[in-house]
RNA sequence: GCCAGCUUAGCUCAGUGGUAGAGCAGCGGUUUCGUAAACCGCAGGUCUGGGGUUCAAAUCCCCAAGCUGGCUCCA
């Protein structure tokens, strides 16, 4: 139990221990940097220029640089963030007593901490209280101090406050022999007065650094990340140096929300879902039009890298996905139908069974089929369909079949997390010989696609062996080596992923970075010995041997549909004219104009392109509204004038009023910018 | 699946125990207008579904579904 009484002995006395320690110190980080004349008020902290970052009133490492780190910088905010955590504890511990304190990191976009509250999670009326209160503790601009404590006065400290997950964490530092330090900051109302955490820091001077706080939303979370652990509650908040940089922050948050594909999918009619088909998108003609597009789009590209279109089953004997190893290693995943005919028998049987006597779970056997979850096992089975030589490979086999994942109901999400969809999915059959090539080949492709989309800012990851997995430690390690090698080659910098990989194989993923910085995994490649020898594919090498091939899984926009939401919020819905479902409208002042803007449809239309006609009686800022709200990429006006002189009056949504234009020129420019951006191809190093 | 929240007209949202509302969209009419919203009218709801409490439920309780934000998982 909490005990505030045992507590704050605790504190006073670990408190003189501080003291103490103080009266013997060597020179701080703050005596220094006020012996530089480098101590402003917007120093939050310092870089010792080793990688670590520490306190203004750390002693100072002897020979370290000692950078401060100031107000605005990334690194000030980590720290502003993460002490705002602290306080949030804090606030948090004097309003709910009993609740338990676990770990509080700063984050991306700000802070959480989780607790272990007995009376359950908080509500948004909690939140409001808890934001209140650390609003108290930062206006009372309370320093941070730290302590460097002995293992067991630590232990002790958070055994005493009956703070049983801190307790587990001191255990795990102390495993790893690390050194302990604890946090302080002075918390009003608090009986011991001073609100102590195991922390590494480094922590603001004082808690008036947190200049802007506000508490966001309340979620559950597994301690330690394990979902056999209790779940704890979460409490996110974001903190700024100032209310300006908070409201900014929000801004923008704002903005996300205006370019919500989901929002956006509904509005410009795209998509839709419905309650009979949970998490499994309906596109509409427009969202149709565009997810075609983009499948033709790598459909050609796939022309001039050399690869080759199959066309595959939904739904096979579970046998092919047992030889695969995905009924061992993907069946949560995995849709497994059956007949009603199967069915039907299986009950009847059932049935007869247990009236015998037999418990219903021996009684029922269903014969199920398997809806496939990937392309991989069928494309095993073309390469198997007959002796394949080394003249063949490598075997670029591309499909675009549509896939079926079960997903547990809570990690859906619009487009991004759906239970149909279909990738840009090939399997590269090829030598080890050929694999580098393959690799580096595969890697030109994927930036000419990311370039055609706009993602200028891409990187990489490599994924290695999780502990579910099929094949040797001897393949992976030949696997991993591979792509690290081609990467170490290619000179591009990567991120190491440890136990991230595919069942069958480590993968390099790649990330790209949206219009509004935010960081989607679209593209993968996955090295794979391991199905090559579950379906003993082979081929037959110069040598007149039978050999066996190595087999890569690449996608590079990853599923279609998730790509799909990633575009639409990096363009805003504003889709370029090579890909919008209508790339134009007419749109008619008055109904005099009416035959002459049908004419200039019908004309944009025989050029192949697609041109909307708005001929209602609205008047023409309603159409103009509407049109634009639409995202139409050109408007094209049609009164008395340009109808006499044979123009169109153009507004590009993109760079405003273009005047008056002759329909055939428009016809040009559109036709112009209809086509897919390309790389030229002495640039590509495909076959 | 777990934690929390939400679900009222096609969309956005009012309505907290006592006769279901608004704006936009839709439909009909009037208007024919020069670059982000003309005017008038009409229609539209088993308040997600089921059960319960109550004289009375959109409103309170229980169950289910879907969705949202997280966790775990993932293309």
């Amino acid at each position: 139990m909490y005990s505030p009484a045992a507590a704050a002995a605790r504190s006073h006395h670990a408190r003189r221990e501080f003291v103490t320690a103080v009266a013997e110190r060597q020179p701080t980080v703050r005596d220094v940097l006020a012996g530089r004349g480098e101590l402003a008020d917007d120093v939050v902290a310092v870089d010792t220029g080793s990688g670590a970052i520490i306190d203004l009133h750390s002693p100072a490492p002897e020979g370290a640089a000692l950078s401060p780190i100031r107000l605005g910088s990334e690194a000030a905010l980590a720290v502003i963030r993460h002490s705002a955590a602290h306080v949030m504890a804090d606030a948090v511990q004097r309003l709910f007593p009993g609740t338990q304190v676990t770990i509080g990191p700063a984050i991306d976009n700000g802070f959480y901490y989780d607790f272990d509250r007995p009376d359950g999670a908080f509500t948004d009326r909690d939140l409001l209280k808890i934001e209140k209160e650390m609003k108290k503790i930062i206006s009372s601009k309370k320093p941070f101090f730290r302590e460097e404590l002995t293992a067991e006065a630590v232990r002790a400290l958070f055994e005493g406050m009956g703070e049983h997950y801190k307790c587990q964490i001191i255990d795990s530092i102390l495993e790893r022999g690390e050194a302990i330090s604890v946090y302080r900051h002075g918390s009003p109302g608090r009986p011991e007065g001073t609100w102590a955490d195991v922390c590494a820091g480094p922590h603001v001077p004082h808690t008036g650094f947190i200049g802007a706080v506000k508490l966001t939303h309340v979620a559950g979370a597994y301690w330690r990340g394990d979902e056999k652990n209790p779940m704890l509650s979460r409490i996110y908040g974001t903190a700024f140096p100032s209310q300006a940089e908070l409201d900014e922050h929000l801004e923008r948050l704002e903005q996300a929300k205006l370019r919500d594909h989901r929002k956006l999918g509904r509005e410009l009619e795209l998509f839709m879902f419905h309650d009979y088909a949970p998490a499994m998108p309906i596109f509409l003609p427009r969202g149709a039009s565009i997810y075609r597009r983009l499948v033709d789009y790598i459909r050609e590209l796939y022309v001039d890298y050399g690869y080759d279109e199959v066309i595959t089953p939904q739904i096979f004997d579970p046998r092919l996905f047992a030889t695969s190893g995905h009924l061992e290693n993907y069946r949560e995943n995995m849709y497994l139908p059956v007949t009603a005919d199967d069915l039907d028998e299986a009950l009847a049987r059932a049935r007869e069974l247990m009236a015998q006597g037999a418990p219903p779970d021996e009684a029922l056997t269903l014969p199920t089929l398997a809806q496939k979850p990937m392309n991989c096992p069928s494309h095993c089975l073309i390469f198997g369909q007959r002796k394949r030589s080394y003249r063949e490979l490598p075997w670029r086999m591309a499909d675009f079949g549509r896939l079926h994942r079960y997903e547990r109901g809570g990690v859906v999400h619009g487009l991004a997390r759906v239970r149909t969809f279909c990738q840009d999915d090939a399997h590269i059959f090829c030598t080890p010989e050929q694999m580098e090539q393959e690799l580096s080949s595969f890697n030109s492709l994927l930036f000419e696609v990311y370039h055609a989309f706009r993602f200028e800012d891409v990187s990489v990851k490599l994924a290695l062996r999780p502990e579910k997995r099929v094949g040797s430690d001897d393949m992976w390690d030949r696997a991993e080596a591979a792509l690290e090698h081609v990467l170490k080659q290619s000179g591009v910098p990567f991120e190491v992923l440890p136990g991230e990989g595919a069942f069958y194989g480590p993968k390099l993923e790649f990330h790209v970075k949206d219009a509004i910085g935010r960081s989607w995994q679209l593209g993968t490649i996955q090295v794979d010995y391991a199905l090559p020898e579950r379906f003993d594919l082979q081929y037959v090498g110069p040598d007149g041997q039978s050999h066996r091939p190595v087999m890569l899984h690449r996608a590079i926009l990853g599923s279609i549909e998730r790509f799909f939401s990633v575009y639409i919020e990096h363009v805003a819905g504003k889709f370029p004219v090579w890909l919008a479902p209508k790339q134009a409208i007419v749109v008619s002042i008055s109904e005099k104009q009416y035959d002459y803007a049908l004419d200039v449809q019908r004309r944009l239309g025989a050029r192949g392109l697609r041109v909307e006609l708005d001929a209602g009686s609205d008047k023409l800022g309603a159409k103009i509204r509407n049109a634009r709200n639409l995202r139409y990429p050109y408007i094209a006006v049609v009164g008395d004038d340009e109808m006499q002189a044979g123009t169109l009056s153009v507004r590009s949504r993109d760079d405003g009023e273009l005047g008056a234009i002759p329909v055939e020129a428009f016809a040009n420019k559109l036709l112009a910018e209809s086509v897919a951006p390309r790389l030229g191809y002495e640039n590509r190093t495909g076959s």
